[in-house]
DNA sequence: TTATATTTGTCCGTATGTATA
DNA sequence: CTATACATACGGACAAATATA
């Protein structure tokens, strides 16, 4: 018997959710054109097997997301600019990132979000940033609890960039990041000094944040980046041609 | 004046899409907990007074964005962070964002394309954004079509970058400015001058991408998206506190 | 303009697999 | 193990909006 994660084995799934995904790869592949005509529930039910039911289910996935819109008596027409209305990091029907992509989307946002948290702090957001700081500090004396209060650190900085717009989206792209963070501040992490590194940076991050340094503050969010994505082994150098850049 | 084109109006239509939007509200609200279990279907069918199809047509969004997960047999249960799992502009569920806080972060990721396609861009890149350049000049003679040149040179730019992620994301907060460039190159903009020093602006973007020189691109997209705001008429201090930081 | 066919929107009834007490 | 509750899926039906002849 096997202990590890087994996959998700092969989940007898959703039917809905894969006619919605098979329709979105069309689209995206430019099957349907913007601004065609889809064929209808009863053709699409056909063809693909299954009940009208499921086809208006996985419809009006598409149509939430911005791939479509169907209007009644006419029919479900591709948008102009499929998939402009919603931003997904994991998209089932686009090819898969690379982690050094998702790591450098993270430096852009976190760095945008820390240069502007020093510009634009309260008070009371310093002091919740230096709370959780004192909690990882604590974390590291106590040999436990570093994760949240880690989380807990980016999402006070988040808060304090005096832009709900960047927050949401710096707290998005950094929703895994959580999981990123238990390595760190795992027994491993706290006896290999990972921990310990991390701390520094988050240190220097606060320290420029408090002073108000915009730039320091950008350049320390930079740092910590590309320390975290060198302590999880991603491999990933800054300048001058990263991110694959070959040609397709 | 609103640079976003505000809502849909009020479409009477679409019941799936209220019922989805009212219990969105309700568990970003907190009123449904994480992990907590969502009323079956069928009491949510009597109680909004719709039919079950409707009902589940809303959850399946739902479920789509991350917001829950329904598992046969059990019910519906509000995922752990709802709303981690997609990004979107306007939120119907959330207070609708200011148009100088969707400026700020077009700002934020259009800079940063902007100083990594000067790195990373390739020849073909650099003879497609320079097509798209000389388009928009042909377009100031001429009199007409520059919006269409405008959209080409700033995807073109984002192609270059590099990261598919970041050109994806770019291409989402940017998608309205397709309408924002209207004005600029409109009989009146032509006339007053703004497609005059929008394309001056082009222009030092391009000559910072093309020499490689990732700083003086980065500042070429932030006067850019300035000098775009300011012809919009979006009033807007780039430092220290803006975008409204008001104690709420 | 009228009439007809098509398509989406909505509702209902039913059967099945699954989870839980 | 049994029974109940629930989501999943199917099929039929009608109304409303639309397109077309």
């Amino acid at each position: 018997m096997s202990v590890v994660p087994l996959t998700p084995v092969l989940r007898p799934g959703r039917l809905a959710e894969e006619v919605g995904a098979d329709l979105e790869r069309r689209i995206r592949r430019g099957d349907f054109p913007p601004g065609g005509r889809l064929p209808s529930e009863s053709q699409l039910a056909a063809q693909f097997g299954v009940s009208r039911t499921v086809v208006r289910e996985a419809i009006a996935r598409l149509r939430a997301e911005g791939l479509v819109d169907s209007r009644q008596g006419a029919g479900a027409f591709v948008m102009q600019r499929p998939g402009a209305a919603s931003f997904r990091l994991r998209d089932v029907s686009a090819e898969p990132c690379s982690d050094a992509e998702v790591f450098e989307l993270r430096l852009v946002v976190e760095a945008a979000v820390a240069e502007r948290a020093a510009r634009r702090h309260t008070a009371a957001d310093l002091a919740a940033i230096a709370g959780a700081l004192a909690r990882m500090d604590a974390a590291l004396r106590a040999g436990e609890g570093g994760a949240e209060a880690d989380d807990a650190f980016h999402r006070a900085i988040a808060a304090a960039c005096g832009n709900a717009l960047l927050q949401r989206l710096v707290e998005f792209v950094s929703q895994d990041l959580s999981a990123s963070r238990r390595p760190t501040w795992s027994r491993d992490g706290l006896i290999a000094g990972r921990a310990l590194r991390a701390q520094d940076e988050h240190r220097a991050l606060f320290e420029a944040i408090a002073a108000g340094d915009g730039a320091a503050a950008r350049r320390a969010a930079e740092q910590h980046l590309i320390g975290t994505a060198a302590r999880l082994g991603v491999s990933w150098s800054l300048d001058p041609a990263s991110p694959s850049k070959e040609p397709t």
